[in-house]
DNA sequence: CGCATTTGACCAGCGC
DNA sequence: GCGCTGGTCAAATGCG
């Protein structure tokens, strides 16, 4: 997964509207994810679409069952053979933000753990990956740096938050980012 | 003490 | 079939 095709957009053009309409429908709805974006960058900012290779996924079905599906380095004999799992292909949507930021930690609103970071080949960052830590919430993302320009972080997400934001939108710069967006920048 | 992060190992998919 | 690589798990560790 080295290329994907990555549709860069600017926010403050018409192009966005027709962009947002493939991101899931909380980012659309509440705009986190983009205010966010504004907060961490005065100057150079880009929004990136993913395309995935799958289709359509209802939000209604990003409930992998496979919560407790432990088949990685735990290294289970019993290694699941009751796994009703067949959709092992049928991956959820994937969105990938690109945006220039010193921190790749972008809060957008959501609780994330880190469950694990690897190496990238050709690129000195390493990627983390991240889980929500909602309770049946399956939403994943992964965050990595550009080689090239390390100021670029791209994070990706998996998946359609089942639950509103939890996030204490006591932040003044929150606040400030979600008035410009009202009063239209 | 409870929760999040780190980190090495494991597994599956893919290309050769 | 083998090896590489991306993705995930889970024990150990860190931290408030």
């Amino acid at each position: 997964m080295d290329n994907y095709p990555i549709l860069f957009s600017s926010p403050s053009s018409s192009s966005v509207a027709a962009t947002t309409s493939h991101f899931p429908s909380y980012m659309v709805n509440n705009n986190h994810v983009f205010s966010d974006v504004h907060s961490n960058n005065q100057n150079g900012l880009f929004v990136a679409e993913m395309k995935s290779e799958i289709d359509v996924i209802p939000p209604s079905s990003s409930n992998n069952s496979n919560s407790s599906g432990s088949n990685g380095g735990g290294d289970n004999t019993d290694m699941k053979s009751d796994k009703k799992k067949v959709d092992k292909k049928v991956r959820n949507p994937r969105y990938a933000f690109q945006t220039r930021s010193q921190v790749d930690i972008l809060d957008d609103g959501y609780r994330w753990r880190k469950y694990g970071q690897k190496a990238v080949k050709n690129n000195k960052h390493p990627r983390s990956y991240y889980r929500c830590t909602h309770q049946g919430c399956n939403v994943k993302k992964q965050v990595q740096r550009l080689s090239k320009d390390e100021g670029v972080v791209v994070t990706t997400y998996e998946g359609v938050h089942a639950h509103p934001i939890e996030k204490s939108t006591d932040n003044f710069e929150n606040i400030l980012s979600q008035m410009q967006i009202y009063t239209g920048y």
